[in-house]
DNA sequence: CGAAATGGCATGAAAATCCATTGTATCCCG
DNA sequence: CGGGATACAATGGATTTTCATGCCATTTCG
């Protein structure tokens, strides 16, 4: 399945009162390449303190995976719910913003708030899909290897926010 | 099969006395984007007590889906009942209601009661289909993933109506 | 004739769109 | 190699549009 181009990179964007937040634009430049939509999907990460994003195409991909699954084993009642609770997870707990004529998106409270997302927001390329950090809860995060926060640090020099 | 357009995202809506509910916008426009239709189909949920909701042409989808897997296990007898059964939940225990102009449905009196809705509704995208829940049925039920009630409790403090 | 349902309109709040400014990296020509 | 000019990205602010919802008018049915 693998969809051809991929999220790299890494970027320090802020974060105004409002909300909003400017997507860099080589995240962008996929999220076009890979379908025509000028929208990003945003969900809680499974495992970080911090958002997923995507692409509206790289959604759709994801419930086709999750239908094949359930197609497969569909005798076990079990099965049955696991996929409600997947499938609900993943559309009910996520949300499709749209991104202005600048690249700037608004940042839902809800999606703030689960994300621990404050004035500053940490972008990371991921392949398929990308993070968005705050960058505080990254250099914390025993999990981030080293040579990652060095990346973060970095961000930060860059804008006079050092240490 | 894969549909392009799916449901996604979260609200919480009031329902009035004549039990009138706004359709989230962003659910209308996969509805119209699907077909033309400014119409939705309601049933009861299959497994939650809650109702099951989506756009006319899916629900052609879906019988298309029910008459393949009878031709495939057509050899048993148990499959041609199981089949009249699931085929007549499908459509005989589901409501076409059209929206207004401003998207509002009138919540048929059967169904508001088969998913306990009553002052207030939750939607919730499920990707091919939507939920409508009430928020504290949502709340209650123990088959529902901690994260998903978060999103319920943040729609009802965002209307001060927390917890 | 009364009660209820349906459709349309009005309002206030929220969100998407647009415009303007700043900063930064790039390119071209001297 | 340097300096300026240019293009693009990011941010701040303001404006226009859309949405949810209450309210009212008109219709329908008992």
């Amino acid at each position: 399945m693998a969809l051809e181009h991929l999220f790299q990179g890494s970027a320090l964007n802020a974060v105004d009162a409002k909300g909003r937040v400017s997507i860099p634009a080589f995240l962008r430049s996929v999220v076009e390449r890979r379908g025509d939509a000028r929208t990003i999907v945003l969900a809680k990460h499974e495992t970080f303190p911090a958002l997923s994003a995507y692409d509206p195409a790289y959604a759709a991909l994801k419930h086709a995976k999750l239908e094949r699954l359930l197609e497969k084993e569909e005798t076990s009642p079990d099965a049955e719910l696991e996929y409600q609770q997947r499938n609900l997870m993943a559309f009910g707990a996520s949300e499709e913003v749209p991104y202005d004529g600048s690249g700037r998106i608004v940042m839902p409270p809800m999606m703030r708030r689960k994300g621990g997302i404050e004035d500053l927001a940490l972008f990371l390329g991921a392949g398929e899909t990308f993070q968005i950090w705050n960058p505080s809860l990254f250099l914390q995060d025993a999990r981030v290897p080293e040579d990652l926060k060095d990346i973060a640090r970095y961000r930060l020099e860059e804008r006079g926010l050092g240490a």
